[in-house]
DNA sequence: GGATACTTTGAAATCGATTTCAAGCATTGC
DNA sequence: GCAATGCTTGAAATCGATTTCAAAGTATCC
């Protein structure tokens, strides 16, 4: 059947004009119980499905959000997809996915989106683009929100958790552990995200009377083989830590590779703690202490808060939401024999 | 800015008509080079992009595509979706991503997108409604591709891989290492994969003249939680089995959990095969055999040719495609110490 | 130089819905 | 019974691009 039914063909055979199909559909209007049981009836019969082109083009909307994440295979990020698109759904709007695979380039490409009105709005995690940037858009009157980073906007809603304190609790976890040379695996330089955990990773040291190492810190890009090449760099520098914080659970899994090639015991000889809480952490050996982060409830709440923007053209004045995470302590770091610290 | 630039806007700065605009955007019809600068000129001055609801109205297509998978955050289904999602950006198509978590009837919800033209096409992974249904919407002159399954039908390119194939090079591998008494746990009973792996864990069995035992075999329902439990009734049953075959890895994860806690050795006491090489697998304990996929490559190629079947109007004849998958031999199911099978 | 063919450009129709504005109709009140 | 009021419905304009068809302009050839 190539043949599509349009709406005068329904206002046609339902004796009716175009109009009121329309009020039907849109029950908007008051329609008379009569003609509205009339032309349902025949839309019905008829199987009629609005042309979304068309709609889009006269109410000047797609109903449609795009989402920009680095990478959708870390179940990091499509958990908080999840989240969007379950409520974006339950709220009739479709949801557009980008993955950047960590390139700027892409991520500023797809934001073209909003210009063309090809979607109403749009939610970057974790981006990469400048917060100048991400304020020219908001500023051209588009509807964008963040996961992951707090950007001054009265329009611009954003999710993130306290980088800092959760990374002060973990360094301080591993210090009651009776660690006191922890190392610290950073990620991408130019993530706030990398900045805020050092931050903490820092203030946890001042608070225990911790001497800072910087030999002790060392970049792995937020990813396996970062970590792996990153704690290889530790080993090699022959220093005496003996508990390593990896500013997410990809860096640590290079960290697990890294011992099993040098025949290191976790956490016998070396405490291992993550952030993120991938689904992977979990069935390590032994598994990995990290950073629980509520990626569901986040990427829902988001974009609720988001289509709750486009709606009311109010800015409401919760717009920033900090969430708080939870430290899962597992094997990676609970040294079982107590082994004191070899300092 | 709320004033969006049209294209009327750019054919009066330019001097010239919207269709001339029009003819410079889509650099079809012969524009004079002279003219062409002019207009592209105002274009970049004015940074004017056209209306994407106004293109898909009068173009009557979308330049969508929609995928549809069971679980976007297992890394199957991710890493095909990243194939489906490069190619067709490279294409200049957009890709709307539903999660149907299993969900029926979110997968027909979501088909109706082609009825209403907001995709111009899609792709099943791993289809849970019936072939009947399928073919319905392929004869009703929408386009769609399947990932994992074959239908026939001359208008829809498929991609799977032979699953008979190599679940019997599994079972033969075990067989090799010197197992006779091999359990299988099966996924969810309505997918066609389950279907075919068992056959070839039976013909299998038949070619190694190794009698079958139905109570070797149990259902896991394709998920981690699945598999604990099926692996479980498989050990109440006190039968000497010395290795199981899951359907998929997650499933063999929840193998894994129960072998923890009953403290039974992996590959010594049994030996574990999976399915799909999920991101999680390698960096088990031992690293888990498994059965590798090109997940990206179907992806990028399903979505090639569906596209160039939404192009040229012509079937091709290369529409179905078996794809051959490669056995990852890992520490599962290699006894280092050779250890003789307790038949 | 003028007829012919070809190229470039513009005016207007079109895609398929929504929405405004006015007309038609029924109801109410005096 | 007639004017005023309130609902329901329809005709036509609208959203912003593309595309058809015709007109204008230019090149070619005898």
């Amino acid at each position: 059947m190539d043949t599509t039914i349009k709406i005068v063909d329904v206002a046609h055979r339902a004796g009716v004009a175009p109009a009121t199909v329309s009020r039907v559909l849109n029950n908007s209007s008051q329609v008379t119980p009569k003609t509205r049981a009339k032309v349902m009836k025949i839309i019905n019969e008829l199987g009629y499905q609005p042309n979304s082109a068309a709609k889009n083009l006269r109410s000047q909307k797609t109903m449609t959000i795009g989402v920009i994440v680095p990478d959708i295979s870390n179940s990091y990020f499509s958990e908080i997809i999840k989240g969007i698109e379950n409520i974006a759904y339950s709220k009739k709007y479709k949801v557009v996915i980008c993955d950047t695979a960590n390139n700027e380039e892409k991520e500023l490409e797809f934001l073209n989106l909003l210009t063309t009105r090809t979607i109403d709005g749009v939610i970057l995690v974790a981006p990469m683009i400048s917060d100048e940037e991400i304020l020219k858009i908001a500023d051209h009157g588009h509807t964008i929100g963040i996961v992951g980073k707090q950007i001054d906007h009265e329009r611009i809603p954003c999710i993130l958790t306290d980088n800092v304190k959760f990374s002060i609790q973990v360094v301080s976890h591993l210090v009651v552990q009776g660690h006191r040379n922890i190392a610290f695996i950073n990620g991408s330089a130019h993530a706030v995200d990398s900045y805020d955990r050092l931050e903490g990773y820092l203030k946890a040291l001042r608070e225990h009377h911790i001497p800072f190492h910087p030999e002790l810190i060392e970049n792995g890009d937020f990813n396996e083989t970062g970590g792996y090449e990153a704690i290889l760099r530790l080993f090699d520098k022959k220093l005496p830590f003996t508990a390593v914080f990896a500013a997410n659970d990809e860096m640590a899994l290079g960290v697990y590779r890294a011992c099993s090639e040098r025949n290191i015991q976790i956490p016998m000889q070396l405490a291992v703690f993550g952030v993120d809480n991938n689904r992977i952490s979990r069935y390590l050996t032994p598994p990995l202490s990290t950073v629980n982060q509520p990626k569901y409830a986040m990427g829902a709440l988001l974009v609720e808060k988001l289509i709750d923007m486009m709606h009311e053209n109010e800015f409401s004045e919760n717009r920033v939401f900090k969430i708080d995470s939870e430290l899962l302590i597992r094997g990676s770091s609970v040294n079982r024999t107590q082994q004191k610290d070899q300092d």
